[in-house]
DNA sequence: GTTCCTTTGAAGTAT
DNA sequence: ATACTTCAAAGGAAC
């Protein structure tokens, strides 16, 4: 991974923090282009930066990864071959998925959690980035939904015809023969390699779960609340973090467990091994737990609503981004799920 | 050298 | 429509 090249962001210190300024397409356009999408394609070399002081590059530039050569490839020529020759999908520059919000805020989160906590182990900073990504406030949490949508915007702007899928299978995933064919209330043990356990000076940090790694004691985790309705008592900010409903279009709130069982295999293509081994082959329930009007005005946000579910232009919609994200239909409000740690149970 | 781990969200495929 | 999977970042650990 870390062989994919530079680190994609070189993140001042002090984070990015920074008010969208413009919502108007044309506006923020030029910022983004100049920052996080291959900026030797778009912008003046001189503008590396984003507004936010943060590079962008959305594809691995060829030089330094996967993907060799071919360098003044436009947008618009990868979208001109929807179904390349392997040849020419190994030329083919690696075009990676726009960050969504919760990465953004990882990027920028990461170097302070690691300066606070002396940790460097990804796996425990992540779990620690995602506890404190529940507590942010719902101005805080919108404020990365808006760059992520930008993003999305111009990384569709930018690639046209670049596609998820594009991406699929250039992981390979490792099949996991050490299925844990563990009892389904074990869920904080996972394959061979366990969550990270945190040294007590650590404290200061988040913990991201108690002694043994699982999200399932964390009191910030929903389901870990509808699962241990007696669990201890949340010892941090994220103490107040409400429950991650799902709001769907139709105005439902779903809950999503995951649960261990069957695995369906729908995976994509090649790795079809992954798909039968992944331990992520869970199924989910959805428990439809209430409605919600969340079309018909402006909710009111109150704490105990599932902010982190709402789309920011729920949270504060400008008119003209009203636009935009209704025509991004589901995606507004796709649904939340809450990944318990389980194992797969083959 | 490659994949896993771990997180959330977006978007893909499968049913 | 719903369920499930993959990938995006990151870096140490495991393979």
């Amino acid at each position: 991974m870390q062989q994919q090249g530079q680190p994609m962001y070189s993140i001042p210190p002090g984070g990015f923090r920074h008010p969208y300024p413009a919502l108007a397409m044309n506006a923020s356009m030029s910022s983004l282009v100049s920052s996080r999408f291959s900026p030797h394609m778009v912008t003046p070399p001189s503008h590396s930066l984003h507004q936010t002081g943060i590079p962008h590059p959305a594809i691995v530039s060829p030089a330094i990864k996967q993907e060799p050569s071919s360098d003044n490839i436009s947008p618009s020529m990868h979208a001109k071959s929807p179904v390349p020759s392997k040849k020419e999908e190994d030329k083919k520059p690696h075009i990676k998925k726009p960050l969504n919000a919760f990465m953004l805020y990882m990027k920028e989160m990461r170097a302070k959690v690691v300066a606070e906590c002396t940790l460097k182990e990804s796996a425990a900073i992540n779990q620690i980035l995602g506890r404190r990504w529940h507590s942010l406030s719902r101005e805080e949490q919108a404020k990365y939904y808006e760059l992520a949508r930008k993003e999305r915007q111009l990384h569709s702007q930018l690639y046209p015809g670049w596609s998820a899928r594009d991406n699929y299978g250039k992981r390979k995933k490792r099949k996991r023969e050490n299925k844990p064919d563990s009892k389904p209330e074990d869920f904080s043990i996972r394959s061979k390699k366990q969550c990270v356990q945190y040294l007590p000076s650590e404290k200061m940090c988040d913990s991201p779960a108690s002694s043994h790694g699982s999200m399932l004691d964390s009191p910030a985790t929903p389901s870990a609340a509808l699962a241990s309705p007696a669990a201890p008592a949340p010892t941090h900010s994220e103490q107040a973090q409400p429950l991650s409903l799902t709001t769907k279009p139709e105005g439902r709130i779903h809950h999503h467990f995951s649960v261990p069982g069957k695995a369906s295999g729908s995976a994509s293509s090649s790795s079809s091994s992954s798909s039968s081994s992944s331990s992520s082959s869970q199924p989910s329930i959805s428990i439809p737990v209430g409605t919600l009007s969340s079309q018909s005005s402006t909710p009111i946000l109150t704490r105990p609503i599932p902010f982190t579910s709402l789309h920011p232009s729920m949270l504060s919609p400008p008119s003209s981004f009203h636009q935009a994200a209704l025509h991004s239909h589901h995606s507004l409000f796709q649904s939340q799920p809450l990944s318990l740690v389980t194992k797969p149970t083959e």
